[in-house]
Formats: C-alpha cells, structure tokens, sequence
RNA sequence: GCCGCCGUAGCUCAGCCUGGUUGGAGCGGCGGGCUGUUAACCCGUAGGUCCCGGGUUCAAAUCCCGGCGGCGGCGCCA
C-alpha cells in the first residue's frame, strides 16, 4: 500500500510508517543527511536520509526514480509543514544528470520545446495539464447536463469547411484527402438526428501562422443545435466558458497558483457576458483613435484594444457578410451583416469561439456559395441537407488550447499543450 | 505572404557597436567541505570548430559578403 505525497501532507500523523514513490524533485546534500523532494502526479513532499541511507540517497540524481518506507514527522521547517525520514530505500533507479537545469527552466527556451518529452514533468507542465484535465473534463459535464449529445466525426474528409483556410493533404490510397478543419459540417448533419449535438477533437489547419496563439493541430470542442439562433448560441457558449472556469477555481487553485494566475481575474467571469455589436466595437475604436472601418476584419492588435474596455469576455456579434464564412446567414433585417458571434477572451487572449447561426434555405446558401467564388458542387451533401426537412439552426467552435491559455495565463499557446504541433516542430 | 531578430561550454547567457596576449559567468558534471536545506551554500576542477565558407587586416568571436540553421511578431483563424 503506498501514500501519494498529497495524502501525507493533507492526512498522515506524526510517527505514521508509510510507502511513497516517485521522482527526485530536488536534492540538498549535507555531510551526513540528505534531503530529497519526493515528486509524484499529485504533489511534492520531503524525504530526509540519514546514516547509511544518505550515502545511498547522495548517488540519486534529479529525476531519479524510488520507492520508500519511512515515518511522518510533522516538520514547521519542512516545505509544507511534514516530512517523512526515511527507513529504508525499497526501490531506486539512479537516472543520468538531467539535462534540464534551472537557468534553462527559467529562460522558458527553446531547448524546452526540444526535451519537451522531459519538460512535462516540471511543476509548471504539471499545474497546466492538471488545469487542461479540468477544463476537459467540464466541457463533457456542461454539454452532457444541457441535454447535448457527444458525436464523433471524420479526421479524413474531402473538402474544405472554410473555403480559403489552407487544408493538410494526406495521401489516401489512390487518392488525396485532408485532415478535417472542423466537424462542423457533419455536427450540422448529425441535428437532424440527435437535434444538440457536441464534439470535443482535434482539428488541423494548415495557415503558416507563426504566432503565439496559432497551433496547426489544435482540440476543438464545437456545438450545433437544431431549432436555435444566435442568441442561443450567446446562452450556451457563455454558459460553457462559465461552467469551466468555476470548475477550474474549484479544483485547481493550487496549480493556479504555481502559475502565478491572478485568481481574481477569473472571479470575474460570470454571465451575462456584454454584447457588443461590431458596429459599437468599430466605434469604442475610432473613438480611440484607430483607423477602422465599417467592413473591415479587427486584427490582433484592434482585439487587444478592444478588450481593455472589458474585464470578463464578451460577445461579438453581427460581423459583415464579406469577414465571415459562406455558410453564416445574413441578417434578414439587415442583410450586409451576419447573425454570427465570436467569443473574445480579456486579458489580451483574444478569440476563442467563433459561431452563428447557419443558412437553412438551400437556394440561399448555392446563392452565397457562389458570390464567395466557390464551386456549389465541393459542397453537395452540405446543401443536400437543406433539401430534407430544414430547420434553423446555430452552432459554434470552442479553442479549447486557447481557453486554457486564457484561464492559465500563459504567454504562449504552446505551453497549453504538452507536445505542440505548430509550423515546424513535429517533435518531440 | 510581410516585417524584425539570433547563432559563443551539456543548458542559460555576457563579450561584438569601439578588432589587440591564454574567450568569461551562472547552472549542470566531477572531486572536496558543511547537522535543517527550501532553486541549499562554500572551495576546487574538467569542459569551446565562438554555426559554416570566403574576404578585409599585422591581427577577427568581434568588421564585410555569401550560405546554412533557428526564433519572434503580423496577416489568416479557434
């Protein structure tokens, strides 16, 4: 029977013998004692060697494996309050030195991105895919307590879903196909069955974008629901991003705080998010002196600006016609805009959901497929699916890699996920 | 696609602008010391094709040209 390092810290007793296992997380080295941080999934305890067993615990290095017996000591100069002196070595693995140092670690290098396959052991991979767990594991709970269904989609598929994005070509028999960008098409196919559906998989965009918010392999959890406009869209992505971050304040406030997140900042997240036109975002920008116009797209740097007006994220709705893909349905009211919404994340995060409500007439979707230059025939079981028993219908996509980016405050997406895919690194 | 930056020890970097004896530091390694550390500390020690090629010069890590490798940001999007 073996105690985590959690356990000893949280419950063990003064004089309790106890098993414990893991990794050298850190090691002080005295003449005749020795101390040894003991790491494991859930935490970090101290071991103390003595006698004998210091001169076999000196030949550990850093992420040397063990097994241990020892007794609990409650310790107020211990790291965490207790420590555990340890009568016998069970088990040992004497690794190599490490080759992650210190001054590396802090330099958050590139030569982290090359040992990645190491680097997830330190505590902040460790805090973030614990975050990651959470986040994951909140957006089932959220959809599955909605009422939605949980869908599995195609990676192969045959055409684009956004007619420009640049699709991964892979070699299929006799053949090319590409690796999906989106399940959109297929959730919109799957209402007509199961009415709300989700799906929470990977999605692959082949853009050179070389930014720290752009992964070309990233999770999409994405969302579409029969009988629903854009303001649905508004309940239930708001609700989502809620249900999450309080998840993630309830379970995870330690590993927050290994990564230095100002707790305070996510407090705030609560619904209703504001909803701001596009036409009102394009003015808060000219009113701040940029040069925007109506029509135009908001880059980078109009986001960031924007959002400093806001504290939680907001709802962006109602983008022209010409900014958005072919399948958003045009405002009947106003016709030049779309009954579309994007999500943006405070803090400088910028988008992490995009969505609307879709075009459920046939002849008006061939219509806009054609004005955008697209060939009606690349998406003919698309429409077909307009032919049937139609309804209205909205849906939308959720980065889930930049909402742990947001909700982890990390400088970068790649430290959102344990091993990155971007422009050039396939490893490790 | 556009703009900018970098390449020096296993790792992180200083030195380069303003060329000048044997190219430095911290971490890591190895050896030693230390009765309580919190990224332990102290002493010693090994470790270098200064990315590659060419040029300028009495002299090049340093200046110039070319190549190779890498990074950041924008655009596009989640």
């Amino acid at each position: 029977m073996f105690q985590t390092t959690r356990e000893i810290l949280q419950s063990a007793d003064e004089g309790d013998l106890v098993r414990l296992r893991g990794w050298v997380y850190r090691k002080r080295e005295f003449r005749d004692k020795i101390f040894i941080m003991l790491r494991d999934s859930e935490g970090v305890v101290q071991l103390v060697f003595s006698g004998q067993l210091a001169e076999d615990a000196r030949k550990l290095n850093i992420e040397s494996s063990i097994i241990v017996e020892g007794i609990v000591k409650v310790e107020p100069r211990a790291p965490g309050g207790k420590e555990v002196h340890v009568t016998r070595i069970l088990w040992s693995y004497i690794g190599e030195p490490f080759p992650i140092n210190v001054s590396a670690a802090q330099a958050d290098s590139e030569y982290l991105l090359d040992v990645r396959h190491l680097w997830i052991r330190s505590r902040k991979m460790w805090a973030m895919l614990r975050i990651r767990h959470t986040v994951f594991n909140a957006i089932h709970e959220y959809f599955r307590m909605n009422g939605f269904y949980e869908v599995q989609c195609p990676i192969f598929v045959s055409a684009a879903v956004e007619g420009g994005a640049t699709l991964f070509p892979v070699k299929y028999f006799d053949r090319t196909v590409y690796l999906t960008q989106s399940a959109q098409f297929y959730l919109e196919a799957l209402i007509f069955s199961l009415e709300k559906v989700y799906t929470v998989a990977p999605s692959f965009r082949a853009e050179p974008s070389r930014t720290r918010r752009h992964l070309t392999e990233f999770w999409h959890a994405e969302a579409e629901m029969a009988w629903s406009n854009m303001y649905d869209v508004m309940k239930i992505s708001e609700g989502l991003i809620c249900h999450i971050v309080r998840r993630v304040l309830d379970e995870r406030l330690e590993e927050l705080s290994i990564l230095g997140r100002d707790v305070e900042k996510l407090e705030k997240v609560r619904p209703p998010f504001p909803r701001v036109l596009y036409d009102e975002a394009i003015e808060i920008l000219k009113k701040k002196g940029l040069n925007v116009e109506w029509g135009s797209d908001l880059g980078a740097d109009e986001e960031r600006i924007l959002m400093q007006e806001f504290e939680t994220p907001i709802h962006l709705y109602g983008f022209p016609e010409q900014i958005k893909a072919f399948y958003h349905k045009n405002d009947p009211q106003d016709p030049k805009r779309t009954l579309s919404v994007d999500v943006l994340a405070p803090e400088g995060y910028g988008e992490i959901i995009g969505g609307g409500e879709r075009i459920e007439d046939p002849n008006q979707l061939i219509e806009k497929i054609k004005r955008f230059g697209l060939d009606p025939k690349d998406y003919d079981w698309y429409i077909d699916l307009r032919r049937y028993g139609s309804v209205p219908h909205a849906g939308f996509g959720l980065g889930v890699d930049r909402l742990v980016m947001w909700i982890c405050g990390l400088d970068h997406i790649r430290d959102a996920v344990p091993f990155p895919r971007d422009i050039r690194r396939v490893a490790p």
